[in-house]
DNA sequence: GTCTATATACGGATAGAC
DNA sequence: GTCTATCCGTATATAGAC
């Protein structure tokens, strides 16, 4: 399964039909969209669909597990890498979610969303990626505590605080838009910002007190 | 945590109405709801859906609304408060979000969700609330930021990140229930620490540096 | 105000021609 | 493989009895 396909305005028919549903599932949820609207985004006819997979609920599940993957694949391969430093591995992960949803803004809320709503098709979708409680980050965590680099915390809250501060801003987002007003080249740049800054927070939350 | 109990079992044909389909509308967004969904939970007659509110959008606009204004408006008393500080601005901010969201915790991706799918409702939705930066507190961030209490900070991140951190878990906990093991009370637990942890973290995350 | 019955449209899926 | 036409269940909404 290729977590890249991007909408594929040529390529096969099934292409260009697990393209649209893919659009259109993570923008708009699974009740929200209708077959013959994906038909039509892929310019194909809707007979089709069924002909290549069978329902819309099967075409549902394949973005479902594509989109799962995009959200947690990368950050596996970081949190996990044998060579990297603690802090290093902080400053990837930061950068991972922020670049990886500014090519895929809507993937938060799709998780978010359809995780609540169909949680029995996430046992297909994630096949037993992310085991984040015994990743070589929290190892080293646990280190740099020991060797008082860090406060004691939390391996949770530890978690949720750097993922939180990466993709909470596109969670927000229409937020910002609408009650902030923020149009979008200064929401890049708000988030090149944050891949810079998030590293730093971190690292002060947690930092020990150097005098008494 | 009323997820599981029937809303309003008494009160108003009405009222019965209005408060199914706020709980519906909100655990599974507009599409995936049905009238007859309402109906069956309301304890009353589909027709009368459409006797009091004349259609299923006009509902779904009045719960909209509703649930918008519990995102927004506590808040914005909080942060145009006159006499209280900063820092507890910054505490109350925090446990207002996470107290509101233990009560609601559908409410932050219904948000998301329907501020995406139906832009052109929230002008309805949002009377003039919420004018965050000329708030009271952006003023007294200002006034901190010159006295040296604080390390000079962007506005913006500052409030996404206060509010990120209180209402990121929410978001995430489907995900740390499948991934974390983490069970109800476990969450629980874990967001009454966030209460006193959040404000410390924000103190560190923008204290200056103290020697030099 | 509340019900039953129904009009009308829509959405998912398939049959069958080409 | 791709199309048109259509089946059939479901969904919103209303008419009209009580």
């Amino acid at each position: 399964m290729n977590t890249e396909d991007k909408p594929e305005l040529d390529g096969t028919t099934e292409q260009k039909i697990k393209a649209a549903a893919k659009k259109l599932f993570t923008q708009k949820g699974y009740s929200a969209v209708k077959t013959r609207e994906i038909a039509a985004e892929a310019g194909i006819n809707l007979a089709l669909l069924n002909y290549y997979f069978r329902s819309k609920e099967k075409l549902f599940e394949l973005v479902m597990a594509d989109n799962f993957i995009t959200f947690v694949d990368g950050a596996s391969h970081i949190i996990n890498n044998e060579t990297t430093t603690f802090d290093k591995k902080v400053e990837l992960l930061a950068a991972h979610y922020i670049d990886i949803l500014i090519e895929n803004p809507d993937v938060p809320r799709f998780v978010l969303n359809e995780i609540q709503n169909h949680p029995e098709k996430l046992a297909k979708a994630m096949s037993a990626k992310l085991d984040i409680f015994n990743s070589i980050i929290m190892k080293q965590l646990s280190e740099e505590i020991q060797k008082g680099n860090m406060m004691p915390v939390n391996r949770i809250h530890f978690m949720i605080n750097i993922i939180g501060l990466a993709v909470f801003p596109f969670a927000a987002k229409p937020l910002l838009v609408k009650v902030g007003q923020i149009n979008e080249s200064t929401f890049v740049a708000l988030l090149e910002e944050r891949k810079l800054l998030i590293p730093i927070w971190i690292k002060n939350m947690y930092k020990p007190k150097e005098m008494n």
